[in-house]
DNA sequence: TTGATTGATATTGTATACAATACTCACCTG
DNA sequence: CAGGTGAGTATTGTATACAATATCAATCAA
C-alpha cells in the first residue's frame, strides 16, 4: 500500500498532521478495506513516536472512519445495513447543503466546482482508478463546502467519507463512474443556474441509484 | 462545580469512562461555560495518569463539546451565529428521528419516554435548577434513541449536546422550562398516537421558539 | 503611574517505558 | 489426526519523563 507520502513538520501539531494524512489516504482509497493500522508501524514510517499516531487513530475511529478490532484499528467493512444508515443521514443533510449552495455560493466558488468536475471527467476512463477516485473525492469536498454553515459542511463530509468502502467498490465499475459524473454535472448546472429544486432532484436521483446498487454490493460481498 | 462523581474501574478503558463522565457533566450543567479543563487536575482528581484524560478531552473537543484555547480546553461559549448553525442541523436531523420514532418505537420505549417526561415535570419548579436540567437531558436522550438508526441517534445527540451552553441559560427561566415541558408533552402524545406529522409540528414549533429566544440570549450576553 | 522586560510557573505536546492482553503457533495428548 | 495447552510474541493501554510554549507577575526604567 503506497500511502502517507505527506511530510511531517514540527510547526504544526503532529497528531493533526497525521490525522489529515490518514484521512486523505482513506478518501483516495490508498488503504484497502480490512487493512489494519498499527500504531508502531505508522509511527516508524512517519518518524514520530506512538503518542501522536495513537491520538490521530483514535480520532479517526471516533469519527467512524476506522473500525476498532480486538487489537487496534482497521479499515471498516460495513454491512449493507450500516451503509444504508449512513445513506439516510446523507439524505437529510446534503439536500439542504445544495439548497444553500444555490443561494450562497460565490461565482468564484462555482468556478472551482466546475473545474473539479472537469478534473473528474478527465479521469473517467483512466486505467489507474485511483486518479478518478481522487478527483471524485475532491469534487465532493468542494461541493459540500459551498454551504456557509461550517458545521453542516463538516458533518456532511464525515458521513460522506464513511461511505468510502462502498463508494470505491462502485467507482471501480465504469457504470458507477458514469453515474457519478452524470449526477455531478446535473448538480453543477443547477447550482450555476441557482436552481435549488433541480439540484436537490439530481442529488436524490443519485442517492436512489446508490441505494439500488447496495443490493448488488451485498451480493458481491457475500460471494 | 461539583462533578465527576463517577467511579473509575479497571475493567473498562479509562479514557472511555472519563469521556462519559465529562460528557455527563456537560449535559447536566455541572460545568460552567468558560470553565477550563486541565489535564493534570482532572487526572489527579480521578486518580489516573494524564494519558487517558488527555485522550478523553481530545475526543470531546473533536466532538465540538469543548473549545480549544491557547492553553488546553474550556467549556465553549458560542456566539449566536454558531448556535444558529447547530440549530439548523437539528432542524434537519430531529424531525426524521421523530418520524421514525412514531413508526419504530416499541410500547416499552414509549413507556420509558413518558416516564422521563413525568420526571421532567416533577422538577419544573425545583429550586435546584440542576434537577430539572438533568431530567431534561435524560428525556432528550430517551427521545433520540427511539429511532433505529444508531448513527442518526448518535449524530443528533452530538448536536443536541453542543447546544448545552445556550440551553442551560434558557432553562433557568421558568418560561424556558414551560416551553420545554409543553413541547415534550405534545411530542410524547404524538408518538404515543403514532402521528408523525403532529410530532414534527410540535418539534418545529419548539425550535422556532428557541430561535426566537436566541435574540434575547444575544442581548443578555452582550450586557 | 505606565509600560516593557524577564524570570518563574503552569500546561500542553511528544517520547519512552512498563503493564496487560489477545493472538499465534508449535507441541503434546488422546 | 483433532483438539487443547501453553509459551512466546505482537500490540495496545497507561504511566511517567522530558521538551516546548504560553501565561503571569514582579521588577525596573521612563
Amino acid at each position: 500500500m503506497t500511502r502517507s507520502k505527506g511530510v511531517i513538520v514540527q510547526s504544526e501539531r503532529l497528531r493533526d498532521q497525521i490525522y489529515k494524512l490518514i484521512r486523505d489516504d482513506l478518501r483516495t482509497g490508498a488503504l484497502a478495506p480490512g487493512e489494519r493500522l498499527v500504531e508502531v508501524s505508522l509511527a516508524k514510517k512517519l518518524g514520530v513516536s506512538r503518542t501522536p499516531v495513537r491520538e490521530a487513530l483514535f480520532q479517526l475511529a471516533s469519527d467512524g472512519l476506522l473500525a476498532e478490532s480486538s487489537r487496534g484499528y482497521m479499515l471498516p467493512v460495513h454491512t449493507t445495513e450500516e451503509i444504508r444508515d449512513r445513506l439516510e443521514i446523507r439524505r437529510l443533510l446534503e439536500p439542504e447543503i445544495l439548497r444553500r449552495a444555490c443561494e450562497e455560493a460565490s461565482s468564484r466558488q462555482i468556478k472551482s466546482l466546475l473545474k473539479a468536475l472537469e478534473e473528474e471527467k478527465k479521469y473517467i476512463d483512466a486505467a489507474d482508478a485511483s486518479k478518478f477516485i481522487g478527483a471524485n473525492a475532491n469534487f465532493r469536498l468542494v461541493l459540500l463546502s459551498l454551504c456557509k454553515n461550517p458545521l453542516l459542511t463538516r458533518c456532511a463530509e464525515l458521513y460522506d467519507d464513511q461511505f468510502q468502502c462502498f463508494r470505491i467498490w462502485g467507482l471501480n465499475e465504469p457504470r458507477g463512474r458514469e453515474l457519478a459524473v452524470g449526477s455531478h454535472e446535473k448538480i453543477c448546472n443547477a447550482i450555476k443556474d441557482r436552481k435549488p429544486a433541480a439540484a436537490v432532484k439530481a442529488l436524490q436521483q443519485l442517492l436512489d441509484r446508490v441505494e439500488q446498487m447496495l443490493e448488488q454490493y451485498r451480493d458481491s460481498v457475500a460471494s
